[in-house]
DNA sequence: GCCTTGACCGACCGGTCGGTCGGGCTTAGG
DNA sequence: CCTAAGCCCGACCGACCGGTCGGTCAAGGC
């Protein structure tokens, strides 16, 4: 009973510890010994459940790699239209990189300091989700649905930028929840998206 | 005669090695020895022209915030109206940004290891800027030029969240060139701005 | 010709880093 | 009770780091 969370585990102490570390300070400023010291563990446990630094560094990314793939894969699924398609993409992006402000600090800083093997995987996965983005803004421009004033790609960069940097002013503690921020944050792409309102075509009654 | 750039110097071939490597690699992966190499110089030349490491991560810094303030002034002082004031700013950061982009790619990932007196005032240079473009369109959002659908801290931070990570997709040799790059993004920002086009108030006929 | 000045050299230093390894403690099977 | 295996401990290692310092050398005033 009470299993919530009576304690992480070694593994998961050992984790958690490094990933505010390496929020706090970078990866390279922070040292092993006090990785270990913040999760209340010797040395040899690191190095019992983690080949090298490095390795526990792409274990931070596979979490959120994973974590932000499930979520484009479930909303994709939804098949809704692609204004709700990409408010929602943005609404789940926003929420889970809030959720995980220090792990997406790290991402955002530290992605050149991993090995090439794991690094290929880690840019292949973000840049699936990327191609998702972007074909789902050409798809409604084609379509109409969305004018063109800029292309799918700008359009992309664009919102992944303000995702990107949201570990950077974002506080927990703040005016805003999460969930309005993104609801704000899909209002501005979807108002750039706007077709052009030239009241030809078919127009209102 | 011909002094374009003979040669650039002991102290700026460390800076430009500098640069360049710790765009390569980050700032806490590089070695002083490595910079030097590259530089062509023995590790003394460093530091008789700098006190320290982070001295040497502060001239990148300086160089940049300068150059990025001054734009900022020129343009306010120009006093255009708000829209065509934030496409100038806009096209000035970008093209600034991508002229520049390792120093730019530096200056986003390792602010936080600048020492705490230079750190605060490469912030205060940095916000002074961030809270001249929310003023700008907390401006045209009250006389109506802009609509309201995002807040100015909103567009603000998607505006530089885009510049920002402008270092990590820009490619000098790409199809778009810097002042295309510029305007589309003014487009879009300027687009999410409209105002609301209800027809009552004072509509067309 | 001599002396001062400052740019630059490079061997060297103390300290810290990531990583190792022999061993102890606990648990389960027999 | 003994054994085996997995988890974990922490003293220790060699490499390398940022930074120092005594010295060299060319230029220029006197």
């Amino acid at each position: 009973m009470s299993s919530a969370r009576p304690e992480p585990g070694t593994r998961q102490r050992i984790v958690n510890a490094a990933v505010s570390l390496f929020a706090e300070q970078g990866f390279d400023a922070t040292s092993v010994n006090q990785v270990v010291a913040r999760a209340g563990v010797a040395k040899g446990a690191l190095y019992h459940h983690f080949e090298s630094k490095d390795d526990l560094l792409y274990e931070v990314y596979r979490e959120l790699v994973d974590r932000q793939l499930s979520g484009l894969h479930r909303i994709l699924a939804e098949g809704m239209g692609p204004a709700r398609t990409v408010r929602a993409l943005i609404a789940d992006l926003v929420c889970t990189t809030a959720a995980a402000a220090a792990e997406a600090k790290v991402f955002a800083r530290e992605s050149h300091r991993l090995g090439d093997v794991n690094q290929a995987r880690v840019r292949a996965a973000r840049r699936s989700i990327h191609d998702a983005f972007i074909e789902l803004v050409r798809t409604g421009q084609a379509s109409g649905e969305f004018g063109s004033i800029a292309s799918p790609e700008m359009v992309t960069f664009t919102a992944f930028g303000v995702i990107n940097e949201l570990p950077v002013w974002y506080r927990p503690d703040g005016e805003k929840r999460p969930d309005e921020l993104a609801a704000e944050l899909a209002d501005l792409i979807l108002a750039a998206l706007k077709p052009a309102l030239d009241p030809e075509r078919e127009a209102s009654p």
